[in-house]
DNA sequence: AAGCAATTTAGCCAATTTGCTAAATGTGTC
DNA sequence: GACACATTTAGCAAATTGGCTAAATTGCTT
């Protein structure tokens, strides 16, 4: 098991950057189905044509789509189906914001005087 | 399994948003073996004191860790676990990136055309 | 070549994020 | 109460993000 490096943290970074928004979300949603062109990914999220190409652009960059011209239309694809897995996490995380913390264990002390 | 909504996904999003900056996935890295107070992290990290307290800040709102005052020290803790198991994911969304799309599915095309 | 459709790129502006320094707040010790 | 320590909050400037409009690019049809 490989120590996880700055480098490796800021590749992450980028990626969860390129998931922080809810439109691409969306998208990635509907491209979890199966591919589909800009068009439809635009009407589906209601945004301006190049805001879509645009979130698109990001959600490649990071690797987590990619897209395919065909004639004049163009195709993304998911191409990380395991990020559909954040959902259900991200889920209970809503569910448990707002809690109160839990009681500290012992050892946490003493680690704390070591 | 009820349809997820924008509101869904805008919450989804500002948790991906919590967790797109190098510092803080550190720091979760660092949470996820036991709690830590805001001066371990902040030596971990490098940044300073500040900074670090309003990363946590974020990470807090965000429901993925909670803090609990000790003294002058406050701890923090990881108590969204499950956030873990997004960098194998996002480790192998590194290694596709960049790579050419693959070859479309027939299928997909009767569903464009209907 | 002209016209149209689909998409990408460029540019602008507003909003948000990030790191730092300074100030404020809370706790512990004397 | 004074002082030291740990942390949070506030404010500033620079960088980044996000949505839009305009322009550019690519592909298809006539």
């Amino acid at each position: 098991m490989p120590k996880t490096t700055i480098a490796d943290f800021k590749a992450q970074a980028q990626i969860f950057k390129a998931l922080a928004h809810p439109g691409r979300l969306l998208m990635l949603d509907e491209l979890s189905r199966g591919e589909r062109c800009v068009c439809e990914l635009a009407a589906l999220v209601g945004s301006e044509m190049p805001t879509i190409s645009r979130h698109l652009a990001q959600l490649k960059n990071a690797g987590i789509v990619s897209d395919e011209k065909r004639g004049a239309q163009v195709f993304y694809r998911l191409v990380t189906p395991c990020v559909m897995n954040f959902f259900q996490c991200v889920a209970s995380v809503k569910a448990k914001a707002g809690k109160q913390p839990i009681r500290p264990s012992p050892e946490s002390n003493q680690r704390r005087k070591a």
